[in-house]
DNA sequence: CGTTCCCTTGATCTTCGTCAAGCGGTGTGG
DNA sequence: CCACACCGCTTGACGAAGATCAAGGGAACG
């Protein structure tokens, strides 16, 4: 889906990992979120006209599109699933400021650091890690358009958190074996992934 | 409003600017948006239990303060004003997004051309520009937080927009002579603030 | 009249980018 | 079945954007 696309359905990741990104016309790229299973996209399409960014895969996917019909319907119907929905926007929200601190505030280790946390915490919200793992299939040219790092810098980072024995990442698995250790290191704080609500949003499921 | 507190009300900016930042433990600040007359802020009351950010005044200010019973009672009855609060929130969010682009890919010159673009297209949408010039309360500190530059390289990349007789600052106001040519070198694209929705926000308050 | 805030400028240092080369695994076509 | 191409990862050398340190100036305000 292209900048500038005029959407009609919504999209839910059942599987498969992809990413918004924006470019601009000299070729640089920015990667300014990504999508795990459960997340949703485009809930702009009630409201705004026209894409202004772009999304894409980073696996094979599998999706659910929900017809903007369908959901008008679901919304009118269920006040419970609408609060769902401004949980996700305001998370989502919520996301993109944290990232515009990583981006303006913190260096290459804490960037990088952060988004690990970031990612494990997500997928383990939705029962994707195995104990201090999870998958994780974003490559070090995708993170490096994620951080706005250059790939060299970021596979020298990763070098050195291999090296302290904080990470271990191969074979598109990420294992962090003292997560706490990485939060500090990265001055990583969950508040903003609003996690207390998660009980509610799931709520909305029933 | 501190990071942590549980907001009860809603603001509305009646006159004066303010901002959105969050602080690392070791003190690092980071602006992520700012507020000019017009803008609602702390919508996210109705949904997150707590403040992931803070908020403070650039400027003195007025302000509207709304209870968030009367906000809830509108939100019922009338639809369009529904809306419109989807409409704040979804640009807010691709702002923040245009700003992780920012922060990511553009250079110093850049990234201060393309703030001074969208808080000039901001201000003109609510009258607020007088031809091609406009209010700019922000300090060259503040500008260095919202674009993650020391202050020191702020100011030398304004005189060198000054030097090519881009931008004309000083005693608080801003002149852009020539803003498509400022857009152009920051590559600005308005696609983002949707403002051809504008409409359809004011709609809602009729 | 002095203090404070904000702006300005110079010198030096650091982080990260760029350029370049090479390695290993994997998949594909001859 | 092998060869080669491609993709992703790794490492070294060098360069540049921007940070930091330092000092001083001007205007507004008490």
């Amino acid at each position: 889906m292209r900048e500038g696309d005029q959407p009609t359905v919504i999209n839910l990741f059942l599987d498969g990992w992809g990413r918004r990104y924006k470019d601009l016309p000299d070729g640089r790229r920015q990667v300014v979120s990504f999508f795990v299973p459960g997340d949703l996209c485009d809930l702009n399409i009630f409201i705004l006209r026209q894409m202004d960014h772009s999304i894409g895969a980073l696996t094979p996917l599998t999706i659910a599109e929900i017809p903007r019909s369908a959901f008008e319907e679901i919304i009118d119907r269920h006040p419970r699933i609408t609060q769902a929905l401004w949980w996700e926007a305001l998370v989502a929200a919520a996301t993109q400021r944290e990232w515009t601190m990583s981006l303006g505030q913190r260096n290459a280790a804490e960037r990088i650091g952060h988004l690990l946390c970031e990612l494990f915490l997500r997928l383990r919200t939705v029962g994707l890690t195995n104990g201090t793992s999870c998958p994780f299939p974003l490559t070090q040219s995708v993170l490096g358009e994620a951080t706005g790092l250059s790939l060299v810098h970021v596979n020298r980072t990763l070098q050195d958190y291999r090296a302290a024995g904080m990470i271990v990442l191969k074979q598109r698995e990420l294992t962090i074996p003292d997560l706490r250790a990485l939060m500090e290191a990265s001055m990583f704080d969950a508040n903003y992934l609003h996690l207390d609500h998660e009980g509610r949003h799931f709520d909305a499921n029933i």
